[in-house]
DNA sequence: TACATATGATCAT
DNA sequence: TGATCCTATGTAA
C-alpha cells in the first residue's frame, strides 16, 4: 500500500492504459464534481508521480492531484464496469478502461503554480532521474532529530514510509535513534542508496518485499513480517544474528530495530 | 464474523 | 496531542 513505490507503479500502469487518451471522469460520491467535470473528455497527456503524489495532466494545463493518505486506493475495472459504490470519489477511464479512486486524503483540481509549490516542499525522490542524494545528504546535516524521524519528512526525502525506513535502517545498520547529522558521509550515502533500492523493487514486485526471493523461509508463517527484516517483526528473531526484533514508539509512529545489527 | 490495527498527512485544540 | 479521512488486512473468536 502507499509509500511512494505505489505511487510511481500506478503512474506507470495508469500512462500505459489511459495515456494519450480522451478521459470520462465523473465523480460519483459527489465530492470531486467540479474538478471531475472541467478534465471531462479532455486527452490526458501525461502522469507524472512525485513522492507519494500523483499528478494527471490533462490537455490545457489542468490537472488532478491525487495522495492517498492511509486507505485510499485505486481499483481498475475492465471491461465490466460495477456500479460506483458510494465512496467513489473520481471515476475516470476510456475505452473498457474504468479506474474507481477511494479514500483519498486528496483528490483536486490543480494547476501548474501548486505543482510549483508541491515540489518546492518536498525533498529529492529516489524513484525519479531528477532526485539527487546531495539535496538529501546536505539536509540531514542540518538536522538534529534522530534518523528514524527524518526519513519520514517528506521535505528530507520524498516517498519513503515507516516499512521502507525500518527496513533500510536496518540494512545500513543504523539504529533510528542516532542523531541525522551524526552518521557518516558514508551511510548517509548508503541510506539514500538502499533506500533507491528498495523503493525501485518495490515498484517492480508492486508491494513491499525487502528481503530478496532467495532469502526468504518458506516455513516462516504467513503475514508478521514475512518478507521483511524488521518491520511488524518484533519478538521473532533477526534474520542475520537471530536477536530477538524490538520496537518502540518514535514520535507517533512505531519503529522496529535489530539491537544487535543496528548499536546505538 | 468481529475487531484491532495500519504503509499518511492535515487540521483543530 | 488527538481527531479525522473511511479501506484492507491479519488475528482472534
Amino acid at each position: 500500500m502507499p509509500e511512494g513505490h505505489t505511487l510511481h507503479r500506478l503512474a506507470r500502469d495508469h500512462r500505459a492504459l489511459l495515456g494519450g487518451l480522451a478521459i470520462r471522469s465523473s465523480s460519483p460520491q459527489g465530492r470531486f464534481v467540479e474538478g471531475a467535470r472541467v478534465v471531462d473528455g479532455r486527452t490526458l497527456e501525461r502522469i507524472d508521480a512525485y513522492g507519494k503524489h500523483i499528478l494527471y495532466w490533462f490537455e490545457g494545463g489542468v490537472a488532478v492531484h491525487v495522495h492517498l493518505g492511509l486507505y485510499g486506493i485505486f481499483t481498475t475495472h475492465r471491461p465490466l464496469v460495477p456500479p460506483p459504490g458510494p465512496n467513489v470519489r473520481w471515476r475516470f477511464g476510456a475505452g473498457e478502461v474504468t479506474v474507481d479512486l477511494v479514500g483519498a486524503t486528496a483528490c483536486e483540481l490543480w494547476g501548474p503554480p501548486d505543482v510549483k509549490r508541491l515540489r518546492a516542499r518536498l525533498g529529492p525522490d529516489p524513484l525519479r532521474r531528477d532526485g539527487r542524494a546531495e539535496r538529501f545528504i546536505s539536509a540531514l546535516d542540518t538536522r538534529r532529530t534522530p534518523i528514524g524521524a527524518a526519513l519520514l519528512d517528506q521535505a528530507l526525502i520524498a516517498g519513503v514510509g515507516n516499512v521502507f525506513r525500518a527496513e533500510a535502517l536496518f540494512l545500513c545498520g543504523v539504529h533510528p535513534d542516532r542523531q541525522a547529522n551524526a552518521l557518516t558521509d558514508a551511510e548517509q550515502r548508503q541510506l539514500w542508496d538502499t533506500l533507491r533500492a528498495l523503493l525501485r523493487r518495490g515498484v517492480r514486485e508492486n508491494r513491499i518485499a525487502t528481503v530478496p526471493p532467495r532469502e526468504r523461509d518458506r516455513h516462516e508463517p504467513e503475514g508478521r513480517g514475512r518478507h521483511r527484516y524488521v518491520y511488524h517483526r518484533s519478538g521473532l528473531p533477526c534474520r542475520v544474528c537471530a536477536t530477538p526484533i524490538v520496537e518502540w514508539m518514535l514520535g507517533a509512529r512505531r519503529i522496529f530495530a535489530c539491537p544487535r545489527c543496528q548499536p546505538h
